[in-house]
DNA sequence: CGCTTTATTAAACGGTGTTTAATTTATACA
DNA sequence: TGTATAAATTAAACACCGTTTAATAAAGCG
């Protein structure tokens, strides 16, 4: 093997994913390129595809590191709190605060879809539904006699409904016709699908 | 003057903003290029940026046509509805019916976002805000004691929430944990957000 | 040492949005 | 009516994009 530097395939994937997650914070992710990537790390556009399969591949990857490092965030933030309740609703503030502080990488993770014919990766859906499983987790502990469809459902329906305002906040297309905070708009679906769950 | 063909200014830019929506439809939002569009209509390029000042203002142009269209339906298939919260869920079911009919151009109006640094026009931000309004407006009829900004909050939260769905349903991200209808979703919603909204 | 395998690169390809200069045409005016 | 003027239209170029190709350099191995 004649590798001219001393990076293994997997440490250059690694360094390209976090080359790409800082240029999509500096400049968004329109103006995330191959070849900018690549230079970054010292390296020239044909090792990025000896590394990565294509471009949607590394945005794949990035998006997965993305996801994982909310994850972490969200679970950490709230491992501490006894309530199944209280837990939720701290869910929804530390998703907000991920989304707010990295808006373009979050919006790179629902915005971007592989090219028509190629499936999204298993990996990736199961990294999605990470956080509605989290949310029907705690629903579920809060009323264990609820069947699991049911419990499903309302996470489903719930984390839909922060995500929507979560997206429509962060690419500056609310309903100006009043001055909202972010924070009371999710207090309000929280507080309407727990209490309509509670009430069934 | 010399134009070559008969088409007035105005003309070509209602056939490039329709032949732009067939080819969304066609091909997806990601495979609409200028030259694709001027060719369709039997221009070049050259003309199209003499009738538009880049290819986002086609896009926007096609976003507002889009919106158009949408609300026209909507208004269409609620104004006969006497009851506001009949009303309210009309909107939502045809807001979904439009989405799931015309995915790519619903997801265009969503997801294009300007160049950094240019704004987006007034008329485009107006045209989004519609669909807020109405459902304020029919919130505003079902509770006429409540002051302006709670309405609007509701409003806001609501349709936030409903579009929300619409994404994660339409770009194949949703919570696959259970078996979901989009419409049962919705509809979980709407009554949740509509009790809350009642019982303040 | 030489051979093979692999990493890396430079260059090319067709495509993109956009700009430029040249050309064609219709109109306004002498 | 003929002609100058102004506008519409185009072809060609530009820099960039993702992607592929062929050539090159280096490492491992017998």
């Amino acid at each position: 093997m004649g590798r001219r530097s001393d990076h293994s395939r997997e440490e250059i994937q690694k360094m390209a994913i976090d080359a790409a997650a800082k240029m999509v914070e500096a400049e968004g992710f329109q103006s995330l390129t191959a070849r900018k990537v690549a230079s970054s790390i010292g390296y020239t556009v044909g090792t990025l595809y000896h590394v990565f399969r294509n471009f949607d591949d590394l945005v794949i990857h990035l998006n997965a590191q993305t996801i994982d490092e909310m994850a972490a965030l969200i679970q950490q933030q709230t491992r501490k709190k006894r309530n199944p309740e209280v837990r939720i609703r701290a869910m929804a503030e530390f998703y907000v605060q991920y989304a707010t502080d990295h808006p373009d990488r979050w919006r790179l993770v629902f915005e971007h879809q592989a090219p028509r014919g190629l499936p999204t990766p298993v990996q990736m859906k199961e990294r999605r539904d990470v956080m509605f499983e989290m949310v029907a987790e705690n629903l579920r502990e809060l009323a264990p006699e609820r069947i699991p469809h049911e419990v499903a459902h309302t996470a489903t329906a719930l984390w839909s409904g922060i995500h929507g305002v979560c997206i429509l906040a962060l690419t500056g297309k609310l309903y100006l016709g009043g001055a909202f905070s972010m924070g009371k708009l999710i207090e309000t679906l929280v507080d309407s699908v727990l209490n309509e769950f509670r009430r069934r």
